[in-house]
DNA sequence: TAGATTGTTAATCGATTAACAATC
DNA sequence: TAGATTGTTAATCGATTAACAATC
């Protein structure tokens, strides 16, 4: 009954970011990227990025950096990105849509294969080259389809029954952005997305964090 | 030039969640609330919950647990949402609209009373009760009414172009949704979401977390 | 060589967890 | 009283930061 750790999960939740810089300078042709360069694109110490670069098991190069390319690959390796995972999406709302449209997952490895709704109005529409199934399919569906993941952007009352069908389904992994704790069986990875917690964060900054007085930087990677 | 650095960080996002679900728990009558109740709902330790609880300078029965309405009294005030902090929001696309239509935000006493976009298609039409205005009346109109955040729903590609408008216009803090780290003046806060850093985590899970053999629980609030 | 940057070891800092007496 | 839970102090753990020799 011990609570399963994801160890580095600061480094790994800065990941994406290096990925994007990165994956910006090689389309700007620079061959080699420093954890300068990156840490000063991200207010960051350079000690971290060096750091979060090692865990990828890649070495760089004293006084010049780490081959651009290879990073990239060493970066997606490491966060198992290099592999394609598919996903179910249910709750093709402004949210839901929002998520399917955005190309970046695709160079990210994910693969957003099917979309359910239970509106009538929406059912049998098409979003970003996606027909938008009934929720009523999405159990048969899902176990023909297998997808690695299901993305919940459903409302919060009824979040737990669709995550209840889904696993029933054989889907062993949510990306929750429903406002709700998902109460899942054991094994059952869940990663639940606060979208209040970065306002809350934002919040703190203002009540407590720089008041204008100082001259200093924030990293706004937290 | 020192990185200012929030205190509490892990804690003030857990924040977000305690408060939703001590609301439900009024909701439902309860008095009281307790640690272990909370910490249960969210597969964490009650310890943390404690922990978290204390920074709110509320104190508890022994026995019995916090009193239900006091206590969402004191995270709010902990978070500075018993105040109320307006915004504006620019780039009203399906990201933008699902932040807008996000009603819990009001509780939080986050008011979006401004949006912004620069397509005609959308200009002038209402979402969710606030009619999108043109980006062009942006600066005028953000010096008018002075919100205290911006919310940058944007392409990545013109969020710096928007937020250093914004920031000529007086707004000293931004919660940025853009795939983009903006280069601010000192003393402008900002805090961005990466909405790919929940999904790494997710993909290490996946890759070395609980493959199913183990019976153990995972927290999903990180 | 001088300058920049890496990789690694050790020090510091802060968050989590454990232990336990106090209280309803 | 017995059971549950709080509040606090101390221990542990892990992430960040500092220091510095090695290398291009």
């Amino acid at each position: 009954m011990a609570r399963i750790k994801v160890p580095n999960t600061p480094s790994i939740r800065r990941m994406p970011t290096y990925l994007h810089k990165l994956m910006q300078m090689r389309d700007e042709g620079e061959e080699f990227a420093s954890t300068t360069a990156v840490a000063e694109y991200m207010n960051l110490d350079p000690i971290i990025v060096r750091k979060d670069f090692s865990l990828t098991g890649l070495t760089g190069m004293p006084g010049v950096g780490y081959k651009t390319k290879e990073l990239i690959e060493a970066v997606r390796h490491y966060l198992g990105w290099d592999r394609e995972r598919t996903a179910c999406l249910v709750g093709a709302g402004s949210l839901g849509s929002a998520l399917i449209g955005h190309e970046e997952f695709a160079e990210y490895g994910l693969r957003i294969t099917l979309v359910f709704d239970s509106d009538p109005a929406k059912i049998g529409r098409v979003l970003h080259g996606r027909e938008i199934f009934d929720v009523r399919k999405m159990r048969r569906k899902v176990k023909a389809a297998k997808p690695d993941i299901a993305v919940l952007c459903v409302p919060s009352s009824c979040a737990q029954m669709v995550a209840d069908e889904l696993v029933k389904s054989g889907v062993r992994a949510f990306w929750n952005f429903a406002n709700v704790s998902l109460r899942m069986p054991d094994g059952i990875l869940v990663q639940r997305e606060v979208i209040a917690g970065g306002f809350a964060v934002l919040s703190a900054k203002l009540l407590r964090g720089a008041d204008g007085k100082t001259g200093d930087k924030m990293a706004d990677c937290d």
